[in-house]
DNA sequence: TAAAGTAGTTTATAATATAAACTTATTTAT
DNA sequence: ATAAATAAGTTTATATTATAAACTACTTTA
């Protein structure tokens, strides 16, 4: 049996995960969709990301849509690896 | 569907969902029962069930076996309840 | 009786999460 | 035209958490 694998600190956060949980399910997403969708502050958004992205979770690419600047992530196959690598140490305890 | 539910902080915490998750399993456990089992240091073992214990979700009973001090930990109705609402506050994430 | 071991607690420090303040630029109202 | 409001973030500061280190009190063993 199980035992307590620990977690990925990256993903054992209530933010990131969402995030992460959202990016497996679109081909990408902008800043703004996932600032709704997770209901966050723009800030704290941010700092995740980045975090996700230094851990090479997710890809972050920067561009233009007409003149506002716009941030759009995606998950890499990393992150895929990680969150399912996650759940699964994650199922050790809730099961 | 779903939507990001927010996740119970005192639950979302390695240490404290793997004392609960083990405590579910068992009538009630022992201290150093726990520290093994959890692979925790005493100190950090320590503040977390005082944690649980404030939150309502354990009971902890001391007393002594010969004349050891034996510290004794049972989940109550409340923690398996916080351990039910949290489990499925986390399916929103992984599923 | 001195050293080592048990069973923890308390205090200090490191890591995280979050919010508040700020930046840069754009659109809208006066 | 210019001031105010909005957009899209980032940076910095603060509060919260997790964890480790140090300590207490007592017991067993050498």
């Amino acid at each position: 049996m199980n035992g307590f694998k620990p977690l990925d600190p990256l993903l054992h956060s209530q933010l990131r995960l969402a995030v992460v949980s959202l990016l497996l399910g679109v081909e990408s997403a902008e800043f703004t969709f996932i600032k709704e969708k997770t209901q966050s502050t723009a800030g704290n958004l941010s700092v995740q990301l980045d975090k996700l992205s230094e851990a090479g979770y997710i890809k972050i690419e920067k561009s233009f849509k007409g003149k506002k600047p716009v941030t759009t992530c995606k998950i890499t196959k990393a992150g895929i690896t990680a969150f399912e690598a996650y759940v699964n140490a994650l199922k050790g305890y809730i099961e």
